[in-house]
DNA sequence: GATGAATGAGCTTTCATTCAT
DNA sequence: AATGAATGAAAGCTCATTCAT
């Protein structure tokens, strides 16, 4: 009686490793990389102490692996919106608003722990490097320029200028706290700052 | 016969004090509280280990100390602005600059820490919360409604809106970093998310 | 599915618990509670230094644990015997021959151990306090006063008496080494000095 | 102005060292040796931290120091009386009654931190093996073998009911606190254990 | 000589990681 | 595969000792 075959087994598997990345996401977003122990993660997650060890090689890996994913993601959004029609403007509130959901959270104060904390393995000084602002930009500066040139948006260096607007962004995404009772603003009222 | 005097003693102490303060706030603010190392603290400030205990009795204490501080200066900083002349599109111009300092930076980053880190002494917690986004808005509260009520600024719910702008503030000082060569922008710019 | 059932896991912790308690008994009977290194009882008992932390919180809970279980049993053996047949004298014998017992000498040094050092968590001071020696003379005052009112044991005040009998036995168990040659005295020796 | 001549600081030399000794031995009797400070002596003797390592090497022999002496003033007195005239039992009163004195107990405490805690300095090892129970009974044997062969005394091995007598002895000097309220017993009522 | 600030070795404790079951 | 007991390296903290004044 084989209990489970090859394909089945893999798919478990599979869920095993997301449901220690969920909990591993949330903990860490919350206490950063090295004060989440890896006994907290495992609680979240239902699951024993060493059990994380046969899906991920270290704490660091893991951490490292949800930092990319959340790169990734992001980058993704991005470069998906960059392909959408509409005006600047449509289009820069379109990213707005997708940053602004309650979900992100968890991604914005994980990368947040990763770029402030400097103790941090060497990899994610790569990951973070590779999806440096510059590249984060990218997809979008030649939509703020034309913003620019059709008079939609303020003048300025287009880099800094977005720059400065993901920073305010993400300053947005980590200070809400529900228990301050504010919620999240709309796309609108971030994207005064850049539109004439 | 003690070979210093009793002040001579004491301008030393303060001082020795101040030098490791100034260190841990600098290594706290990059590192956080416990990715924070004494003896990094202790080599930053060019002492030993065991020194910062003749001044702190734990690592913990020395960061609710420099919290504590940061947040009062803060709060200083809001009142005293809350108390000078000026229309209320001056006085919103003088805090945001007044925020916009490099100096500023890793005081920021402090606060951030503390607010993100959950693992935190429970003496922080009580600081976080008696210096509050409640009792920290509420020296601008009259100014901002004020600015409100002669059309100066936008409409809408004015601790909201405070908090939101503080939160922008917040993102600019954390994300702008010396490597990305971006700077930080003036506080006009950031103004004009209240501004009509 | 974990490898062992609850029932084995719970005989195992005990064994273990029990392991490093015994040999903590020794190890601080001999160098005292700040004499004695966690690396010490580790090594006594056999396991690695974290391993005592699975089990106790801190070196003082340990000890304040061997205390508290060394009061326990000698009040026990002073009730049960108060509740025997026999004549007071008979009786005296044989606390005086319980407590006379080599094995016991490790719980004679730890308490004195614990009395001697006045550094000593608080919580050793309240097990101290609570089986004080009034306390623990209780259960053998009337059959004392019975033994003076029938003219077996000398007249005095009787909670004095067997205050310092207990004394007598103390010094006899703290003293007496293997090293020096000289056996533990029987019985009889010492209950000399309270029968006429 | 030579403030003070040669003779005058070798009395004040001796001073300060008798006055550092004094506390020293109060504090090392009620904690030990590792669990006193040197800070603690310090301030028990009103002296600064430092000055103690003028007057000796380090704690260690400080320690020793105090040690030694005990044990000599013991020995001292013990040979004192045996060469006094009187009756064994009267010797014997002598000797116990100079032993309990309220003076005497830190030396009764403190040589029984130098027994108890084996962690400690190999000179006190010495020092313990010099002025051993053996070596302490001496002067008292040929006192109490003549008590014995009068009928004064029981019989039995004299060396060991000497050893037991003053294991007796010290454990009365060692329990007996002032907090208890029971006093010292006076010396009739021990010598009853040795006498017909 | 005297002080007390400063040092750093060493101990307690934590926790990532391993491993027997 | 999963569990959780066990390990041991590393961090926080203490305190004997030194040293500048």
């Amino acid at each position: 009686m084989p209990p489970l075959n090859e394909e089945q087994l893999d798919q478990l598997r599979d869920e095993r490793k997301e449901q220690i990345k969920y909990a591993a996401r949330k903990v860490f977003a919350c206490y950063g990389l090295c004060g989440t122990k890896m006994s907290m993660i495992a609680s979240e997650a239902g699951v024993s102490q060493g059990l994380s060890y046969r899906y991920f090689k270290s704490k660091d890996e893991l951490f490292v692996e949800l930092i990319e994913e959340a790169m990734e993601e992001a980058m993704d959004a991005l470069i998906y919106v960059s392909e959408q029609q509409g005006t600047p403007t449509e289009l820069l509130a379109m990213i707005t608003e997708g940053m602004l959901e309650e979900n992100n959270k968890y991604y914005f104060m994980l990368v947040q722990q990763a770029r402030t904390s400097e103790y941090i393995p060497e990899k994610v000084q790569r990951v973070l490097e590779q999806y440096s602002s510059e590249a984060m930009l990218k997809p979008l500066l030649s939509i703020f320029i034309q913003g620019q040139q059709n008079g939609e948006f303020i003048e300025g260096d287009p880099k800094k200028l977005l720059f400065w607007y993901f920073a305010i962004i993400s300053g947005i995404m980590l200070q809400v706290q529900e228990i301050d009772g504010f919620g999240l603003p709309d796309a609108q009222f971030l994207i005064r700052v850049l539109i004439k």
